[in-house]
DNA sequence: ACCCCTTCTTGAACATGTTCAACAATCGCC
DNA sequence: GGCGATTGTTGAACATGTTCAAGAAGGGGT
C-alpha cells in the first residue's frame, strides 16, 4: 500500500550494527508520514504502528521526536549539494553562483514547506542540538558553510584577501537568513523568498566588490573585527 | 509564603471583566515559577496549584501554555519603554541613541537570561501567534517600532530623506538580530552581546550617514525597493 | 552445546499539555 | 427580589511524548 522504501536487505552493504534497518524504515516511515500528515500531526505512536515497531524502539534509535528532525537536516542537506552540481558546473561569475546554490536550497525544501515551517521552531532554540549553531550539527553545518567554499572557488571574480577566508560562513549566515524569511514566506509558492534572493544577491555582490576599494578599507576591516570577536 | 501580589480589590481602578483579578494572579504566578525555575520545567498544574485555581481556569484566561508567554513580551516591552527612557531624555546624537535603546532593552531582558533563552523558540514558529511577526503581536511590535522611531525623531542626525520612514522598522529589525543573538550568547553576563551592540552601532551610524551621498544613492534605492517588495 | 554479554525490542506506566461537560457566581433587567 | 443570560470555575478525562524494567535475539569464546 505504501511505496516500500528500498530495503531489501542488500547483502553487499555492510549494515554494520544489526539494527540499522530497522533504523532507517523508522526514518523512512517518519519523514513520510511527516510530509503526509505535518510534524505535530504525526504521533510517535503513529510511526511506530505504520513501521511495525513498539513506540519504544523508535526511542533506541533516536533520543526524542525532535531528533528525527535532524535526520530531514541531514536529507535535506545532501539533497542541496546535488541540486547545486549542476549550477557550479554551468556558471563562472560569482553572482549566478550564488544566486543559484541559493534557489537550489529552496528547491529542496520547498516540498515540505507546509510541514518544514512547523518544526523549523525546534532549531531557534539554543539550547536544543538541533540548532543550525550547536556542536551536533557542526557536520552538516560544515558541509553547508562547505558549499558555500566552492561557490568562491570556481569564481572568477576577485575579492579582498582579508574578507575571502571568512566570506563561505558569512554566505551560509545569509541563507540561514533566507531560509528564515522563507519559513515565514506566505505568498503563493514562496514567490517573495524568491524575489529576496534576486535582490539580495546583486548587492551581496557589489558589496563584496566593493570591500576591495581602498576607502573602504578601514569598514571592511572594522566588520571583520566584529566579526572575529564575536565568533569565540 | 509567596509575595503575594498587590490583589487589594483596588476599588478606584474598574477592573472591567469580573475575573480581571483571577487573571492577573495566574499571570504574576506563571512569570514568577518561569523565573524560578524555567518555561519547561513549570508545569500548568504547578501554576495553577499555585495561584490556587483549577488547571482549566488557566486555560480559561490563557489559550495555551505558550500563551502565557505572550504576557512576556508585552510586559518587557513596557519595561524597555521606560528603561530607554533616560537615553532619550539625555542623548542626542544617533550613535548613542541607538546603542543606549538596544543596551536597555538588553538590561530588561537579562535576568531572564536562562529561561527565555529556552522559550524564544516558540516565537520562531511562524504559525504561532506568538511570531514578533505575526498578527496578535502587532500591538506590542508596533510599540517597540515607535520606540525606534523616537530614537530618530529626537536625534540631530541627518538622514536620507527615502530612508527615513523606513528606518524605525529597519531598526526593530537588527534590534531582532541582537536578541536572536542574545539568546544563543553563552559567554558570562552576555558580554559578546554588549561587543555586538558597541560595535555594530558605529556601522549602522555609518552607513545611515553614507546613504546620503549621491554615489551610493542607487544602492540606497536599491535596498529600499528590496524591502518595499518583501513587505507585503 | 553451553554460557555470558551485548544489542535490540517490547509495551505498560508515567508526566504533562489540553479539552469539556457540568456546576457556581454574578449581572442585567423587570 | 426573582430569573434568565453571561461569565467564571472545577476537576476528571484525554492525547501524546517519554521512560524503563523486563525479556528476546544474536554473537563469541570455551
Amino acid at each position: 500500500m505504501t511505496e516500500q522504501p528500498a530495503q531489501t536487505t542488500t547483502a553487499g552493504d555492510p549494515a554494520t550494527a544489526r539494527g540499522e534497518q530497522t533504523r532507517q524504515l523508522i526514518r523512512d516511515t517518519a519523514m513520510r508520514l511527516f510530509r503526509e500528515r505535518g510534524y505535530a500531526q504525526t504521533t510517535m505512536r503513529a510511526i511506530a504502528q505504520e513501521a511495525g515497531v513498539a513506540v519504544g524502539n523508535a526511542y533506541y534509535y533516536f533520543g526524542s521526536k525532535d531528533h528525527l528532525i535532524q535526520e530531514f537536516y541531514a536529507q535535506s542537506q545532501v539533497e542541496h549539494r546535488a541540486a547545486a552540481q549542476p549550477v557550479l558546473d554551468r556558471e563562472e561569475a560569482f553572482g549566478p553562483r550564488l544566486a543559484g546554490v541559493l534557489h537550489a536550497g529552496i528547491d529542496v525544501l520547498t516540498p515540505s514547506h507546509g510541514f518544514a515551517a512547523t518544526f523549523f521552531k525546534t532549531a531557534a532554540e539554543p539550547t536544543s542540538p538541533l540548532s543550525p549553531f550547536s556542536a551536533e550539527s557542526s557536520g552538516p553545518r560544515q558541509a553547508a558553510i562547505e558549499l558555500f567554499g566552492e561557490v568562491l572557488t570556481g569564481s572568477t571574480a576577485k575579492i579582498d584577501a582579508e574578507l575571502r577566508p571568512q566570506l563561505p560562513e558569512l554566505l551560509w549566515l545569509a541563507y540561514m537568513g533566507v531560509i528564515l524569511y522563507w519559513v515565514h514566506d506566505r505568498s503563493p509558492g514562496q514567490t517573495k523568498t524568491r524575489q529576496l534572493i534576486d535582490g539580495a544577491v546583486p548587492l551581496i555582490d557589489r558589496l563584496v566588490a566593493l570591500s576591495r576599494l581602498r576607502v573602504l578599507r578601514p569598514v571592511t576591516r572594522q566588520v571583520l573585527d566584529l566579526i572575529r570577536t564575536l565568533r569565540h
